[in-house]
Order: C-alpha cells, then structure tokens, then sequence
DNA sequence: CATGAATGAGCTTTCATTCAT
DNA sequence: CATGAATGAAAGCTCATTCAT
C-alpha cells in the first residue's frame, strides 16, 4: 500500500528528529567556511545570519536546510575546528635527538599553534559563549587541549622509564612544560595585547627556556648533565 | 523619598541649580554595580540595557545621561573591574620568609585571585569583547596583568642584587612563575573544563610546585642550596 | 520498485509516451490524501507543503506539478471533500415507515454527520479561509448544505401533496428542521466547546424532539393525531 | 540601602511574570482597535504585526509592550470582543406584551447581532483558531453564546412557573428557540453563502416563525389559545 | 535631571515556490 | 515527469536608543 518506504527529510533537519545530514557535502563545507570567516571575524553573537549568507554564498534557507539554527552551526563550526587544530599529526615525539630538542620540537609546535591568529579567534569565541554554551566549551577543551597532552603525557613515562626523567605528579608536569612555553605569549595574544603572532624566534626563546627549566627541575641527575 | 545623598555632590553645585551630566558619582556607582552583575552574567552581547536597568533600579534614560552607550558603559565598567582586581594591595612581597616563601605567598594570591568565579567571568567577558574592542582589551591587559607582573620585576631585580637568584631574562622569568603558578588551572578555569575555582590545597600544590621548579632553575647555589 | 500503477492512465497514452500534465489520478489521490490529513489537523495556514510532502509521500515538485498553488490544492481537496461530505447516499428518504421516522431517520444521519469530527474540522478549515477565498467558502456551502436541503424539499413537498403536511415556506421549513436537529450540538461542535462528537443517544434525543415540534407545527390534522 | 523597592517594569511585559498592563489605556485600546481590522479582516495567521502596526498607528515595538505576542494579542482582543459583543444590556425579557412578544423581541436581537458583520467576522476567526488554541475558542463559547442562554432559560422558568409554557428540557428548549431564529440565516452567513446581513425583515419573518413553532409545541393550552 | 513609553532597524527563522538534474 | 536542494521574501520578535514629560 504505501508507496515509498523512506521517510527521507524535504528541505531540513527534521524537527523533532536528530540531524539528517544534508545532503550535498560540498554545501556544507561552504556554509561551515563562510561561517568560520564571519564568526571568528565578529563572535558568536555579533554575526549575523545574514552575513555568513553573504560570506558563504548561500541563501538563508539553504544554512537551515543543513543546519537547525545559528547555535547548531556554531557548533557544528568549533567540532570542526577542535578537530583540525587539535589532530595529533605533528605533534609526535617521533624523530632523534635528546629529551630536550624533542621538547623542543613538541613545545615550538604547540606555541605557533595555540598562539596563530586563526586558534586564537576560535578560542576566544569558545570562552566567549563558554557560559552560554557550557558544554560545548568543555567540549572544546576536553576533546582540545586536554586531550593533546594524553601524547606527552604518554612520553614522559617512557622517559621516566628510561630513567632519563624524574617525575613525581607527570600530569601537573606535562601542564607545566605548556604554561611555561606559552609563558608571555598565549595570555597577551589573547586578550589582543600581542596582536601578532609570535615570530618564530620568539617562540624558540621561549620554547628554550621552558626546556631548560624543566630539564633542570625534572630531568634525572644523567640528563641534566647531558644538558649542561 | 528622594534617592539621591544630594551631599555627595563634588564642587559644591549649587542646591537649587542643576547637576552637569554624569555627575552624581552615587548614580554612576549603582549604575556600574548593575552592570557589573548583569555583564558578568551574560556577557556583553547577551546582557541587555533592560537588565541593567532592573538590576541597578534606576530609569533607562539615566544610563544614557552618564554613559553614552552600551560599549561606553561597558568600558567604563571594564575599566573599574581592571583596577579594582588588579589593585595591589595584597600583592606585595613584604614581610619575612625565604625567596621561596615570599614567591608562595604571591602565587597564591594571584592563583586565588586570577581563578577566583567573578575574575574568570570579568576575563570571558573582555577576550569576548576583544576582536570588536581591542583597544579596550588591550588597555584590560596592559593596565591589568602586564602592570600587575611590575612588582614581581622589581622583587626579583632585589633578589638579583642580594645575590639570591640569578635570572637573565627577568620579565619573562615573571611570566613564567605566574604560568607555572596557574598551570592546569588557568586554562580549563577560563573554558569551563574547571566549573569551580581551586581549593586552597589545590593552589597550594600547584603554586609549591611552581616555585620548587623556579627556583631549581633561577637560585643562586646558595639559594638552591637552602631549598634542599 | 516503480510506483505508479501504470494501467490506470485514462485515455491509453501510449506506453512510451509521457504523461500529460496532472493526468496520473492514482498520484493526485494521494497528494490529496495527505493534503487532507494535513489540512483537516493543521487548518490551512499552518499546514506547510512539506508537511503534505511528508504526509503524501510525493516530492514537493510532483505537488506542483498537479496543483499551481497551495490554495489551489486546497480548493481542489474542499471540493472533493464536499462532494464525499455532502454525497446524498445515505440521506434518503426512501423505505417505510411515518412522516416522523422518515423525518428521525433523516435527521440522525444528518446530525451524525455534520458534528463528526472529520466533518468539523473541515467545515472550520472552510469558515477559517472563507474571508480569503469567499468564492471557495460560497461554493463548498451551496453546494454542500445548501443542496443537502433539496432532497428535503422534495419529500416535504410530496407530503405536502399527500395531505401530511401544512407548509407555507417549505425551504425555510427544511432549515428550521435541520438546525432544530442540530440544536446544542452544532454551535458547541464547532467553537470546539464539545470536543468529542455527540453520542447516538444525544442526537436521538434531539432529533426526536425536533421531530416532535416540527410536526406539531407543520403536521396536517391527521397527522398530528397519529403523533400524539 | 535600596534605592527604590518598586520593581516596575521596563519596556515590557516581564517575560518570566504575568503581564504588568501598559500603562496607557488609551494606546492599548488604539492597539486594539487596529488589530480587530486586521484580525477581522484577514484572520489570526495572515495578519501580520506589521499590518497591524500600519492599522493601530503604532510601532511593532509598542504592541510588544503591551502585548507579549501574537497570540496574546489576539486573546485579548477575542475577550474584549467576547464581553462587548455578548453583554447582556439588550437580551433582556423585560416590558410588556405577551410570551410571544417576549420572544420576538429577543430573537430580533439574537439573530440581528449573532449575524451582524463584525459578530461572524469574530466568530469566523475564533473558529479558525480553535484547532491550536482550544481553550480560547471554549471560553468565548461558553462566557459567550453558552451564558447567553442562561438569561432566556431563567425567563423560561419564570413562564413555565407562570403555567405559561411547558417545557420538559429547559436548556434544550432554549437552544432549540436560538437555532430556529437563526434558521437559515447564520450558517450561510458564517460561510459566506449570504455576504450581507439579514435585513430586518428577513430576520422578522425567521423570528416570527420560529416563535409560531415554539409556542405551539411549548406553549400551555391556555398560550396557545392566545396566539391564534 | 530622571523617567519609561515609544521607536524601528535588525535579528533569527520559516516556507511557498522554482528549477537543474 | 519526479525529485528535493536552493531560494529569498516575509514573518514574529528584541532591544539600543531617543525624547516628551
């Protein structure tokens, strides 16, 4: 009797269902590249539904048809971006070299990362809604940062291991190797006092000596002499 | 009745004649006062002139009489957060104790301080504002942490002389005891990852650390040596 | 997999041939069909075309390819609707029995009818849109209603002849039945002030009334003896 | 300390609390005045606030403050109409003249305000509504037509106590004299089949009718003596 | 100066309709 | 012919700002 078994979504996302994901994959990622210019140019708030249209090329309709609303983009645009910034590609400890250029090459990575025009837009529109949108702010920084030091955390065992590192708390440490090569960029990059992304001398400044405080204070009695 | 301390009034205006815009400091403090609640609850975009208006129990119209507009009110609002969070009062390095105990009472304080439920808001709210009003950011961390890290500079710079700590780079060695201070708190506090401010125990921890590892590096031997 | 049941083209289009316009009855049945589920829950303006799509299993192109326009599908469902409403097979007067069971008869299907809910729904739909499309609320009424009443008219006019009954305006005789009949049930159906149709009771008990007084009027002497 | 303890209303209705009626009689009867045109005119759904705006001679922001939205607009409008259109002052039994003066008398006014332009406008529109918003369509049923009868009935009793009339179902009987005045009148009137009011000698002759009827199968052995 | 009613631009979202496939 | 992605006008509603009192 019934003459077509799927119930296929016209136009949107259903209603009351979950995401049926429109169709045209290509679309989306415009609409997604559009909004990302606009909301990391203006915020959550400040963007408009209208100027994502214009930035994307897409009529109005057409972002509802792939998404239920402005939150759900947005949304939909940080998961994405989480995804990318955070991909664990080159943040391995892979390669040759002592404890301390790998470090080394871990924390310059970290640092031109984090502190890049494009990362701090998008963490300053997750902080900006964290309080609207808490759980996509935890999100962010569960699946984000958080997440990304599970690599050197790993690593650091295998030095302990190796007994070429002495760590009594390794998570607290692998938090602190970070704050120490973000030291005097991620905060003024921020809260815009540092408009500019770090050269990459600065950042290797930075990055050595975040090395050599830790070596120093974590490195075992064998390595600090190696470092010397 | 009448809600005005008519006796507040600076320059003595005359009583029968009429006040020049702005001028009834009382006002303007109940005025920030609802803002301050209602911005630090919603953030700039979400909060409305309404709210402020019910929240500070005065008219729509008189917040236009001292502030010209939203942003205006916003910054000056901003403004006196900075200073008042900022203050230096109990920021100093007086008192007895080794380096090591005066670094502790100072991390603590600014870990308390920093993390604290209505400083983490005040940030959210500045980074949110920052990429439509960065001069205003700008001026929040310049006036604000940049300024705050001037005292540790000039305590440091005694402790050089006194021939207790040998540091090379002394600004950045202030940027890196608050960096390590604030490790694995900072971060997740101001995405939200952290919902509740540190414990004391926690700071403690975190800010022993800090300076074990500081010190490790920057004492004098004969500093170094004490420590142990 | 096709879904169309091909031998029901009318006028054997050739097999390879395309279709006319609008010319597949089975497929306007079903948009039809759903518009009606649609319409008759949602009324006219808020049922959407994609609900119809949905409803129908038709894509939103195949609607306008058999209607130009939402109204016009509308009109056309009203008319159909009308006609399966209004369709006089079950209103006749035929079979034994007095004036006055012929007259009961009549009347429970008449009311039974007319204060069902599909009935209902459809008559507000029609009421709902009728400032919009008076042509379409004009038609539906005359040739609904207003052409129930003449099969009415015949049998009390042949009654009439036969000496049963004493008429002077016989089609306002024919509404005073109806609406008699439809006394306290109609008016609160359609206000949605009785939500659930009358019971078999109920209508007997007004029918029968209505029966009673329309004959104690109308009846001739002789039949007014056989009532009593 | 504080300043003033009214926690009066801003701009508009509180959005968490009941409605805090504007302040001004006088622009909210202008607002409503405009909206029963539009409503009136074009029904719930195709009238837009911005016809109504253009009507009422406010701007969209206005309604808002004194109305929390559409549908509360429309509500109040539909109460207000409700009061003025079903207020008692002229369905009264009073005067002189017989049961069946009596009658007429109210049945003219019945039929004349049942069916008058603006009466089945109303009418129309609340019956548009009733499918989304059922509890507004029964209440202007039942503080309306419904309590209408309550008046006819009182007087019915007051006849039959009189040995005037005898009535077994006095409610029933109330709304069966309605339905006869209204015979042939309101339901193609309602549907637009009859696009002007009944003149006043249609409605007389309906009226004169349906009191013939209802005496002569109500009406005392005595009653109807008198009306032949 | 203080007030808060009034404004209207601008917001997010919906949906009838079109048209390339 | 059937499809459903795309469109964009228009909807309901909000809110920073103004201004008569």
């Amino acid at each position: 009797m019934n003459v077509k078994e799927t119930g296929l979504c016209p136009d949107a996302p259903e209603k009351t269902g979950r995401r049926i994901a429109g169709q045209d994959p290509v679309k989306r990622e415009q609409i997604l590249e559009g909004a990302k210019r606009v909301f990391t140019r203006l915020g959550f708030d400040a963007a408009s539904i209208n100027d994502i249209t214009r930035e994307a090329n897409v009529s109005k309709g057409t972002i509802y048809v792939y998404f239920a609303n402005k939150e759900d983009l947005f949304e939909a645009l940080i998961e994405r971006e989480r995804q990318s910034i955070f991909s664990d590609k080159d943040m391995a400890f892979t390669g040759d070299g002592s404890v301390g250029e790998k470090l080394k090459r871990y924390g310059m990575v970290l640092v031109r990362r984090t502190c890049s025009k494009h990362v701090i837009m998008a963490q300053r529109t997750v902080i900006a809604i964290s309080t609207r949108m808490p759980e996509m702010a935890r999100r962010f920084y569960e699946e984000g940062p958080r997440k990304g030091k599970e690599k050197m955390i790993a690593y650091l065992n295998a030095e302990i291991e190796a007994g070429n590192l002495v760590i009594d708390d390794v998570e607290h440490a692998a938090y602190q190797f970070s704050e120490l090569c973000l030291a005097g960029i991620f905060r003024p990059r921020i809260f815009g006092y540092m408009p500019e992304p770090p050269t990459d001398e600065e950042i290797e400044r930075s990055v050595s000596s975040a090395v050599g405080m830790f070596l120093s204070y974590y490195g075992s009695r064998r390595e600090r002499a190696k470092e010397t």
